[in-house]
DNA sequence: CTGAAAGCGCTTACAG
DNA sequence: CTGAAAGCGCTTACAG
């Protein structure tokens, strides 16, 4: 910007000035800083930019894998409001790791995003209060933070897993399985209260046996559905916890002799061409990321004192595999 | 920082050494400026270190879609590399728009990012001309760059598709259409070409007809099919251009009266459990961003002074919608 | 309409 | 072992 001003034969705020499109320039003026601009090839920093301004037009994302479907809409929800607010996006995943989530995060408070979408890892998210503290709006979507008070946006996981569990009861089934993942995972422990009630208000016991809880890995959950399905008392029903988990138990029972009803939460891609077509719970991941992205610009601008928490409704989509009456 | 300084009474070149780990601090002078770190509740900024440092420790994406699941396993592949060399990720869509891209791209450099991995959506890159020689690493990836000389990693899309259109040769088939996405893309393009090699190498005609390029909206794709699939003379089989236009696909054979034979490019989730299971030839997606960045990274470490251009494989993974025979 | 000075929060290059 | 001065590339607050 130096250079552009001296070869313009203008002061630096000139520069800026036109660089910036702000008025109070002569047409004359403004013509020479624009040559200077393109014989220099100059590009404003945006970097230095921000320093001075105090906002760097950027909002941090925190999820558990880049790489998972179910975090696509999410993330593009968040990238599109940020966009509609000039700011952009530094995504990272934190691969379900309280450790790896806190230093991502920290990274990007070090950063000075404006603001951060967190799909929490930790349960214990104190150590942003300093950073909430100092202005940086905080959303957590699909989870609630641990141990503080912030705008959160989640699903009605609840009602979700128990209309899930209520569908294959209704459907005959007394023996249901339920498949999660991890314990720590709110959205896990939720759906897993979901089931229980569920079963509870139908006054059917719940074995020990048929609720196993773990990680997504595709051998950890196969391990686990088959003992369901084995023994002289076999469930007749599974009621699987996320996209994940649907997917290998699909796989199982495309396989399996015994024909199995299946209802798992999060929808799948071409799931209602497998045979039978799979029932879900299904949630707006989108609409998830959409609304944290609100929150975040509207505590931005300044709005709401206190800490909002939205509920998002989850919805069973019929469409064979939870139809299947129980075998005999 | 100064006020860290002030408090522990120290120079602030003493908590820059003490923040950064630097040695020749005593251990009593570090103690004092930790304490008053911790009572300010300090935090190094760090855009103001990488504006004095030159390096942002930032890499740019840009890619069609964020919420395309095809682009999750690349994106997590990128930011595994940018982790591993303590950088992150800012990324952005660029829905297939050149000015979208331009723009996006444009508000990258400005920020400084040490490098860019582009999926380009644009076939005019000279935009970028200043910004390489500036010294951003700059990669493409999934497709080249246009009028421009830079990294590029790419799957062997003609090969790909070659071997698509001759399995369903060698099948029997002799009347195949071809639905790709928007011509301008050069995977269409690409794999438009294998398709049509394929059949020039064992003298089969192609009508008009039966290509049919455009949007991966599920309507176009539709019709498109639908009329392939109509008249006297319909195709007996199907190479479908990517994995929404094969999603498209196979759910309007799952409900079509004639078994017709599918083989599509990219592999879908659940492809193997759709009845018939999907034929498709995949790609690596994850490895692809890998290729990519590590170009990235061996460029900003110094290296490489022509670009490179790096060609992975696509293979045939046959699993029975692609071994269908012709319908009589 | 225009520009010189100060400052955003750090690091670099020196000097002691 | 420690720190004062200058500078990274901009914008802010003034003054003319």
């Amino acid at each position: 910007m130096k250079d552009v001003a001296h070869r313009a034969g203008v002061g630096l705020k000139t520069v800026s000035r036109v660089v910036n499109g702000e008025p109070g320039v002569l047409p004359d003026t403004e013509q020479r800083v624009r040559e200077a601009i393109t014989a220099l090839g100059f590009r404003r920093n945006d970097s230095a930019r921000t320093l001075r301004k105090g906002r760097t037009a950027t909002v941090g994302l925190v999820l558990e894998d880049l790489a998972d479907p179910f975090y696509g809409p999410l993330s593009r929800a968040v990238e599109e409001a940020a966009r509609g607010h000039g700011a952009l996006l530094l995504a990272g995943s934190s691969d379900e790791d309280p450790v790896r989530e806190q230093e991502l995060t920290l990274a990007l408070c070090a950063r000075r995003v404006d603001g951060l979408v967190i799909v929490p890892a930790s349960d214990d998210h104190r150590y942003l209060e300093p950073e909430i503290a100092a202005g940086v709006a905080t959303v957590f979507v699909d989870r609630p933070a641990g141990l503080l008070d912030a705008d959160t946006v989640l699903t009605d996981n609840l009602a979700g897993a128990k209309e899930a569990t209520a569908h294959l009861i209704a459907h005959g089934h007394r023996r249901i399985g339920f498949v999660g993942d991890q314990p720590q995972i709110h959205t896990t422990t939720e759906r897993l209260r979901g089931y229980r009630e569920a079963m509870a208000a139908a006054d059917l016991p719940v074995r020990a046996e048929w609720t196993a809880l773990g990680t997504t890995d595709p051998g950890r959950v196969e391990h686990a559905l088959r003992a369901m399905l084995a023994g002289p008392d076999p469930v007749t029903a599974l009621f699987t916890g996320n996209n994940r988990v649907t997917a290998t138990a699909a796989r199982l029972l495309a396989g399996h002799p015994r024909p199995t009803a299946l209802v798992g939460f999060d929808d799948l891609e071409l799931g209602e061409l497998l045979d039978p077509p799979l029932t879900v719970v299904a949630q707006d991941a989108a609409l998830l990321g959409r609304t944290a992205a609100e929150l975040l610009f509207n505590r931005l601008a300044g709005g709401a004192a206190a800490p909002r928490r939205v509920v998002l409704p989850a919805g069973l989509i019929p469409r064979g595999s939870g139809e299947l009456p129980p075998h005999s």
